[in-house]
DNA sequence: AGCACGCCGACT
DNA sequence: GTCGGCGTGCTC
């Protein structure tokens, strides 16, 4: 009786489940969760045990060939939330599956080949191409298929040689590609002999005085240090390099060695030890919910999740840190989700301030080897704190407790990328479920859907509605400092707090209609003004990069747009020209797909030489911030800036050390980043984003406005906004100047009520792609027709079938995108179990663009 | 992903 | 006739 398991494969592009059998000396071995090597075709492939089953699904079986490592990779926890991720994202599971596996091996086995033994003798017809085969291999010997790809470019040899070897002329054998990540390791030194033995001795240690003295001062490094040392400190001691040790350790008086150490991006962050914080009376409320909630899970109880609600620097992190500790108490294990990695830096030093060395990272920025040492830490039950973004919900940790999910709102919990398209937040609300953990999402500004369940009951509902200032002990040096502007507000014992900022909401059509035609009301310019005087400092934010977006002829009005994306084009300074660059230097940017062009001089449509841009970007803010103030230092945070790895906490350190008085930036100004000392911010444009057909539009501005706003003021100096609009009586600028989440939720869940948008219904979007502008459109509508057809026969009366239609994004990347939208309580009931070859599926996305 | 298979046009 | 280019479909 053969022992069948089933194996989901790990190869991204295949990603199924197939069914072996265990080798004898496996047997009764092989647990769910083990990472095992099987024969895949040709190939030899990982694959992730998912169980045992009675029979197989095909005659015959190969065998597993190997147990990569008798731990299992993955807990049977988190197979179970791969299998719920890939039943409510549509996708298959081994993909699922793949999300959580660490990177061990190189995916991809190769083949080689050689000559057979037999070859010299063999009398039969030998074509040219396989002559030029046969010669290569007995020039250069085996041959991978790898190198064989390298040596004949763009040649089929595989279908000649696969000739070669069924006549038994090559002999092929697969073979793994060596690991590409291991355990790192470090060069160690240390004395040979007794150092005593070796004081007075006259040794010649080296040719030239120089080398005599370098390696005398590594004897005498070592003879201070009690067993082996790192080289590298070796070599900062001496000034000497590996040959010396070399050199000295075929003397025979030194021994060399290897160390395994631990790759730890934890490490090289500077944290400052932090102790709990007293609590205000909302926090402590709040805290009493929480704390009331990780008891009952852990006693086994089902607890709901629980949606923090509060606003910006209204102590949520401190619940956060707080119900970490209590987690690790009763003895398990905290995931704290992170909106994405500009922000993590920040994140991981108030956690690892509080908890040192139990903080673990895990983040795609992170080199393989970070990545698998964090990994097997936590895996070894080492590092009981996660913290990162989307990804580091599948730590492998044993028992979770707590996942908190910070600034839950965000899109970049979403990602459309890769093929299990699974929304973090959705993903970690389940797998607390099935884990007995707390779920707690944090948000100033949760989208309206997570604020409707949390209303109606299905979570639990939080709130913060306080903004704490300082502490105690800070506010009385701020009082000291500014002791004329001091304005904060006792709030309980410990704390004081100030209200949020007044926000003064611009009306640009009558800024234009008065004559000032700069990008800056005069409100903006005399609150920039007065903040340089007073030497403090401001934000300007705006919603796009680049010098400006739009470029259009004045004449006929032609926007120059990517032949590619059919999006407009923006307009990127080159290098770091001044305000006055020369035109040829302005080069054009499409967002979407990285295609440039020059800036032309000539309208391409009608020849006008009044071709010019409109709108801003962070670069033509700085340029006029420039004009108007020369003397003020500014420094710009976008994309551009930040392109470069830690170049993000760079910038946010030069700016809260004071080294500039205007911070310039896009998106990331609104995420949670704490610069205490910005007594104005700036609102650009409040309207962009307005009007981007798509249901979450007013939802995103709205939060980005609320957040950004929620910058100033947080010091004892006070702080204004100033948003700058076209559309002043907008009912998101109205919510937003007046810092009014529960008029936004309002007017938006009676919106999203009439459209029939999320919450009140569940949407699928089902994208596709193609070159050919036609062949897309017509299998959209093929599609559309298949489903509709579904539909009718399910008889789901209540499920809209929208499209298909031409995306917002109608041309990315040089292909026409169609989409159709399923609108109805539980669309993917619907398409369960369809095949859906070539076609994107999204369940719930974020954004329907 | 690899790799086979099968179809087609191009060249020894 | 092969060779090589490419689309389709399978891998337990």
């Amino acid at each position: 009786m053969r022992e069948y398991i089933e194996i989901a494969v790990n190869v991204p592009r295949v990603s199924g489940v197939f069914h072996y059998h265990s080798p004898k000396e496996l047997e009764g071995r092989l647990l769910p969760g083990h990472l095992v090597l099987v024969p895949f075709g040709a190939q030899i492939v990982q694959g992730v045990v998912l169980g045992h089953v009675k029979e197989a699904q095909v005659p015959e079986t190969k065998a597993v060939l190997s147990l990569l490592d008798e731990q299992p990779a993955l807990t049977t926890q988190q197979l179970a939330l791969a299998e719920h991720i890939s039943q409510t994202t549509l996708s298959p599971l081994a993909a699922c599956v793949g999300l959580m596996l660490p990177p061990v091996v190189g995916q991809a086995a190769d083949v080689r080949y050689g000559l057979a033994v037999g070859v010299k003798e063999f009398d039969g017809q030998i074509s040219q191409p396989q002559r030029q085969l046969l010669d290569l291999l007995e020039a250069r010997g085996p041959l991978r298929g790898r190198q064989l790809d390298k040596a004949l470019p763009r040649r089929n040899w595989r279908s000649t040689i696969a000739a070669l070897v069924k006549n038994a002329l090559v002999e092929s054998e697969p073979v793994l590609p060596r690991p590409r990540v291991r355990p790192k390791t470090v060069r160690t030194a240390q004395l040979a002999s007794n150092p005593h033995a070796l004081v007075g001795r006259e040794l010649r240690l080296g040719q030239t005085d120089a080398t005599q003295e370098r390696r005398a001062l590594m004897i005498q490094a070592l003879a201070r240090e009690a067993g082996p040392v790192d080289v590298s400190w070796l070599y900062a001691e001496s000034g000497g390099n590996l040959q010396d040790l070399y050199k000295l350790e075929e003397m025979d008086l030194i021994r060399l060695s290897e160390r395994e150490t631990l790759r730890d991006p934890v490490d090289e962050l500077a944290y400052d030890p932090s102790q709990p914080l007293t609590l205000t009376t909302d926090q402590q409320e709040v805290w009493e919910a929480v704390h009331k909630s990780l008891v009952q899970a852990w006693e086994g109880q089902a607890v709901k999740p629980m949606l923090l609600h509060g606003v910006t620097s209204s102590g949520k992190t401190e619940i956060y840190l707080q119900a970490v500790a209590k987690t690790l108490a009763l003895g398990r294990q905290a995931i704290v989700l992170v909106p994405e990695i500009a922000l993590t830096p920040q994140a991981v030093r108030r956690f690892q301030g509080r908890f040192p060395g139990q903080v673990g990272l895990l983040h795609s920025e992170l080199s393989e080897g970070e990545r698998y040492d964090t990994w097997r830490r936590a895996r070894a039950g080492h590092l009981p704190i996660i913290v990162g973004p989307r990804s580091a919900l599948f730590a492998p940790l044993q028992d979770i407790g707590l996942i908190v999910v910070d600034e839950s709102h965000d899109d970049s919990y979403y990602e459309a990328g890769q093929t299990p398209h699974y929304h973090a937040r959705r993903a970690a609300i389940a797998y607390a479920k099935m884990t007995g953990a707390l779920c707690l999402m944090g948000s100033a500004t949760p989208d309206v859907a997570s604020r409707y369940r949390a209303e109606k009951g299905a979570w639990q509902l939080a709130e913060l509605p306080g903004r704490i200032l300082a502490h105690r002990e800070t506010a009385a040096a701020h009082q000291k400092k500014f002791p004329k502007q001091f304005n904060y507000q006792r709030v309980g014992e410990q704390v004081e707090a100030l209200p949020l900022p007044p926000v003064d909401v611009v009306d640009m059509r009558r800024e234009l209609r008065q004559g000032n035609r700069s990008i800056f009301s005069h409100a903006l310019q005399e609150g920039l003004a007065q903040a340089l005087a007073q030497g403090q400092q401001a934000i300007l934010f705006l919603n796009r990069r680049g010098t400006a977006t739009y470029v259009f002829c004045r004449d006929c009005g032609d926007a120059l747009q990517c032949p590619n994306c059919e999006m407009p084009l923006t307009q990127h300074v080159n290098g770091k020209s001044g305000p006055l660059a020369p035109v040829e230097k302005m080069a054009l940017l499409c967002h979407h797909c990285g295609y440039a062009r020059n800036m032309p001089t000539h309208c391409p449509n009608c020849n006008s030489a009044r071709i010019r841009a409109y709108g801003s970007g962070t670069q033509n803010v700085e340029q006029q911030i420039e004009k108007l103030f020369p003397e003020a230092r500014t420094l710009r945070w976008d994309r551009e800036s930040t392109r470069r790895k830690g170049s993000h906490d760079r910038i946010l350190r030069d700016f809260s050390e004071g080294r500039a008085d205007i911070l310039i930036g896009t998106q990331m100004l609104a995420k949670g980043l704490d610069l205490p000392l910005i007594t104005l911010v700036g609102v650009v444009l409040a309207d962009v984003g307005l009007h981007m057909p798509d249901y979450r539009a007013p939802e995103r501005v709205f939060q980005v406005l609320t957040q950004v706003a929620g910058r100033a003021g947080r010091s004892p100096l006070g702080g204004q906004v100033v948003l700058q609009t076209f559309h002043p009586d907008h009912y998101v600028i109205q919510a937003a100047a007046k810092h009014d989440y529960e008029a936004f939720y309002h007017r938006e869940t009676a919106e999203r009520r009439r459209l029939r948008f999320p919450p009140f219904a569940q949407i699928v979007r089902l994208l596709y792609s193609d070159t050919d502008a036609r062949k897309a459109e017509q299998d959209a509508k093929k599609m559309a027709a298949t489903v509709g057809a579904l539909l009718r026969k399910q008889e789901r009366g209540n499920t809209d079938l929208i499209g298909p239609v031409p995306c917002f994004y109608a041309r990315l990347n040089r292909r026409y995108r169609w989409q159709i939208v399923l609108r109805g309580p539980d669309p993917v009931s619907v398409l369960r179990g369809v095949k859906f070859v070539g076609w994107q599926i999204e369940v719930n996305p974020p954004s329907l663009l």
